[in-house]
DNA sequence: AAAGCGGGGCT
DNA sequence: AGCCCAGCTTT
């Protein structure tokens, strides 16, 4: 059986899906979310998966899943344990979207997962990709499931020339993956695009001698494979200064603070810290200043002990780091807390401060 | 459509 | 120093 793509590109279907297919059930790797299709560990998963490499998943999942078992376990833990086991992992509103899209289910749904398209699109953190992941891989329903590895992959087979940077190019490519899709086994043809792309198929120099489906392949009939995709880049980090402290009272216990619940790593904690604003800022003295204007308790700082460069998405954070000492009229709230070190480890801190409290214990 | 949102590994 | 990764939400 033939098909006629938009841009005149021929595949044989059958011969297509056979050879993806088989050659996924010969070499898939063996990971934790394949031992069974349960469709809240799918989900799982797929969340973790978003934007981020299946080394660093596999230890961050067998954990999540070890404590929170079931959508019931996840749907009834305090939200600073889910935020601790996500503690790393990055990109933080996935796991609180998830655990707020859990209780949904939980409420609305009885506890099942939902095996409908809109339904599944509907819930929180699920878009697109992850809705056809978890249709197709936890209950058999051939929709697409286009990722960063399809878009490439695709784009070679069929010498698609879109930008797939754009929004609107993913389209393309599910209009094609619905022409492609095997009816009799959606979550292997799904999964296996994605296996191809991350271990045969790659970003460069792709093992084409060992591709499973190259002579399926136009691009590289043509001897393209290495042109394609097309991706146009993105504008490039700003940075920001910062100046983070580690600040104890009389008995050695440090002062934490819980980030806002919205934005840049929202909810999870932090060293006071305090943004720099103008390079005349950038002094110790004008740290301190800075730091008790917009504390109600007092902070003396006490010596510079190095500095602490992280590199986010979209910018960078350049922290000087402080230790110092608070006076007595700090008092917990919310947000402020005083902990030891063996409490420390029950909060979860992003990377940066990290790295700054490495620092701090490396003196 | 563009920007915000983490972190690590590879080239 | 970029680029990429089993993307989604907000603006």
């Amino acid at each position: 059986m033939l098909i006629e793509q938009e841009n005149s590109v021929k595949i044989n279907i059958n011969a297509f899906q056979h050879d993806l297919i088989s050659w996924f059930k010969n070499e898939q790797r063996d990971l934790p979310w394949r031992k069974d299709q349960d469709p809240y560990k799918v989900w799982v998963s797929e969340i973790m998966l978003q934007q981020t490499r299946v080394d660093t998943v596999i230890p961050y999942f067998n954990r999540f899943i070890d404590w929170f078992p079931t959508i019931d376990d996840l749907a009834d833990a305090d939200e600073d344990k889910v935020l601790k086991a996500w503690e790393g992992l990055g990109y933080y509103s996935r796991v609180r979207n998830l655990q707020s899209a859990v209780k949904e289910v939980k409420e609305k749904y009885n506890g099942e997962v939902p095996n409908t398209p809109k339904e599944i699109a509907e819930l929180k953190g699920v878009g697109p990709y992850t809705a056809g992941a978890i249709l197709s891989i936890a209950y058999g329903i051939p929709e697409p499931a286009v990722d960063g590895n399809v878009m490439r992959v695709l784009s070679r087979i069929l010498t698609i020339w879109e930008d797939i940077a754009k929004p609107s190019s993913r389209k393309i490519f599910e209009k094609a993956v619905r022409e492609l899709i095997s009816h009799e086994d959606p979550s292997s043809f799904n999964q296996a695009l994605m296996e191809l792309g991350a271990l045969v198929c790659t970003p460069t120099s792709p093992s084409c001698l060992l591709c499973p489906v190259r002579d399926h392949c136009h691009a590289f009939f043509e001897g393209v494979q290495t042109e394609l995709p097309i991706k146009t880049k993105k504008a490039k980090t700003r940075d920001v200064q910062l100046a983070a402290a580690i600040i104890t009272d009389s008995t050695g216990k440090i002062v934490i603070h819980k980030r806002p619940a919205n934005g840049l790593l929202a909810n999870l904690w932090e060293f006071p810290t305090i943004e720099l604003h103008h390079p005349i800022q950038n002094s110790r003295e004008y740290a301190v200043n800075l730091f008790n204007q917009n504390h109600e308790f007092e902070i003396k700082l006490e010596q510079t002990i190095g500095q602490v460069d992280h590199v986010f998405s979209h910018l960078v954070w350049n922290m000087k780091v402080y230790t110092g000492t608070i006076n007595a009229k700090f008092q917990e709230t919310e947000e402020w807390k005083l902990v030891s070190f063996e409490e420390m480890k029950e909060y979860a801190f992003p990377v940066p401060y990290q790295k700054m409290f490495k620092l701090y214990q490396s003196l």
